[in-house]
DNA sequence: GCCGTTTTCGGCCCGACTGTTTTCAGTCG
């Protein structure tokens, strides 16, 4: 599917999405029945989720029927992906349609009843032969076609070969921003809500959804597609309009009565999956709920405020990072909903750089950044000396460092100022600094930055090895990726997560708008085995700090409560987790 | 293809917009 590479599942399990997923496409362009489609892409989805190894579930026997959306047939499928790597359905979908006619799927405004007739009746698999096809003249021709439309498919084809399809939540703050703030000034408006996926605080969004209401009439769909950012617009009616910004983010703005702004919020931020589920609980309870209301019958029971729409369904108010039908639904209905770690939670930042290494600001200019944002404590963690390209530390500048750090505390009234480092994981396990330099420091965070193809085994081992060093107290981006440009290791992280939580190390969630690493399931891992997350930006620049908030938005997208994040103690609490930890590895 | 404290068969979420149409199919969210 279109997403950007996201969570990192086993690698067993992506297989099987994978397949799934392409036989789910295949099927629609086929006219299959559509429950059958479905039922494809919801396994897809239910592996894509699944933390554990579907391989070694297998391998315990474990019965996969009672995962959901997996009946007897896809349980049978799936031993024969992981057995064999291949699977026949597909084999056979595949000889009777080409391989690349799935990837016109991806191009808005094609489906795949338009995929299968663009095949059938002028034999264009490709993006590159239906831009050909459209710029001939000959899409027109067709039944269901016309001129216009092939116009708009030829630009949306050319769009779509020529940009990437997600982008990351940071990246896309400021613009959403800006554009909500423009919205406001329009005569009229009332209220403006960007919801979708940035509501849920996804670490990429592939759109924006903008929900306005007004009083009376306004120009505010008008003033939308004027917007001076606007390159295209992709349609424009009287309560809708859609338009993509110069930098190629697409745009749906909303105008909704306010009567109905709660109901059209939990439609328009979704997601889909939570509003099925939200649909179907509702049908059995004889609501019926559509983005302007909860009905019983012909009447309308709620709408104006998603707290009532929750209420009429009996429900608790559900949080928008948790709506991915993950068995939130189930929760509220028991009165079990997380209390999720808020932003303000935050009492201190365990991972920063200085310009002693790679970062680009000073000791004394990061201190201050942390006291702006009124950080009670804020970690020194630069690169141990193994990092040659940033300057790694040795024991002799990590010495001179230590003296600039007690300077730095005695003369500010900001932020207590930590001794750390980020020190190498080696290839075997071992770490890039001896324990008793490690001994001398109030923090230090262990990370892989080398050999990232080592087989799972070997790659597991040696970090389970670092974690057993007595002095390690949290274990920096578990899984290394890097979301735009390197995927993540292979590496089995139930594993580590049971042993940090038996070495009392924290696992961190790195915040920097690159790695979001721990994912949104993983955290999830951690708060089902106890153990504990640091929420940390990483900051190579004063100004990352402030990165933090999205890794609270990633921890909140996996249930993560305040008491399961050791940077939301105080500092006298935090230094007891610490020595907690310590005396376990002892 | 999945699912079932009514069911092993007959259901499976719903409305707006667009472009093609003359009553609707396809796509999207």
């Amino acid at each position: 599917m279109g997403v950007a590479r996201r969570a990192a599942p086993p690698l067993p399990n992506l297989a099987v999405a994978a397949i799934f997923d392409e036989m789910s496409d295949r099927l629609a362009i086929e006219g299959a029945n559509p429950f059958r489609i479905r039922a494809y892409r919801n396994a897809a989805r239910t592996m894509q989720e699944l933390p554990a190894d579907v391989k070694t579930m297998l391998e315990h026997g474990t019965d996969l029927t009672t995962l959901p959306g997996i009946g007897a047939d896809l349980a049978g499928k799936i031993r024969e992906i992981v057995g064999t790597g291949k699977c026949a359905a597909l084999e056979a979908l595949r000889r009777r349609m080409p391989s690349a006619v799935t990837e016109l799927l991806k191009v808005p405004g094609l489906g795949p009843k338009r995929v299968a007739t663009l095949w059938h009746e002028l034999d264009v698999e490709t993006p590159e032969q239906v831009l050909r096809a459209a710029r001939d003249g000959r899409i027109r021709e067709l039944r269901g076609f016309g001129e216009a439309m092939e116009k708009s498919i030829g630009s949306a084809v050319a769009t779509h070969l020529a940009k990437e399809h997600r982008i990351a939540l940071a990246a896309a703050q400021p613009y959403a921003d800006a554009l909500a703030a423009y919205l406001r000034e329009v005569p009229g408006v009332k209220e403006v809500v960007v919801a979708g996926s940035y509501r849920r605080m996804r670490e990429s969004v592939g759109d924006l959804d903008i929900l306005v209401t007004a009083s009376g009439a306004t120009p505010v769909v008008d003033r939308f597609v004027r917007y001076p950012e606007v390159a295209e617009v992709l349609a424009s009616g009287d309560k809708r309009a859609s338009v993509r910004l110069i930098r190629g983010l697409q745009v749906d703005l909303r105008l909704v009565p306010p009567e109905s702004l709660g109901a059209a919020l939990v439609y328009f931020t979704g997601s889909k999956a939570h509003n099925i589920a939200l649909r179907r609980y509702a049908l059995e309870r004889g609501l019926k709920i559509n983005e302007y209301g909860v009905f019983r019958g012909a009447k309308r029971v709620a709408g104006a405020t998603e707290a009532s729409v929750y209420t009429a369904l009996g429900l608790p108010f559900i949080p928008p990072e948790l709506r991915e039908d993950r068995g939130e639904i189930e929760a509220a209905r028991a009165g079990r909903l997380p209390r999720l770690v808020e932003a303000s939670d935050i009492r201190g930042d365990l991972h920063v750089h200085t310009r002693a290494t790679d970062g680009r600001n000073t000791l004394d200019e990061m201190v201050a950044a942390a006291r702006a944002l009124r950080l009670d404590y804020v970690a020194i963690t630069d690169h141990s000396r193994r990092q040659a390209m940033s300057h790694g530390l040795g024991p002799e500048a990590l010495v001179a460092q230590g003296r600039d750090i007690d300077r730095a505390s005695a003369r500010s009234a900001g932020p207590r100022v930590l001794k750390g480092i980020e020190v190498d994981i080696l290839d075997d396990g071992a770490l890039d600094l001896p324990d008793d330099v490690l001994r001398g420091l109030d923090i230090v965070v262990a990370a892989v930055h080398s050999r990232f193809n080592l087989s799972r085994a070997q790659q597991t081992l040696r970090i389970l090895r670092a974690l057993d060093n007595p002095y390690v107290s949290v274990l920096a981006h578990p899984t290394g990726r890097l979301i735009a440009s390197r995927d993540p290791y292979d590496v089995d992280m139930l594993a580590v997560i049971r042993k940090a939580k038996s070495r009392g190390v924290f696992l961190e969630l790195n915040a920097h708008p690159e790695r979001l690493d721990l994912t949104d399931t993983h955290c999830r891992m951690v708060k089902e085995e106890h153990a504990m997350l640091a929420i940390s930006s990483d900051a190579h620049a004063a100004a990352e700090i402030a990165n933090l908030r999205f890794g609270v938005g990633q921890a909140r997208r996996g249930w993560i409560e305040a008491g399961e994040v050791a940077n939301t103690r105080s500092l006298p609490d935090l230094i007891r987790l610490l020595d907690h930890g310590r005396r376990l590895r002892k």
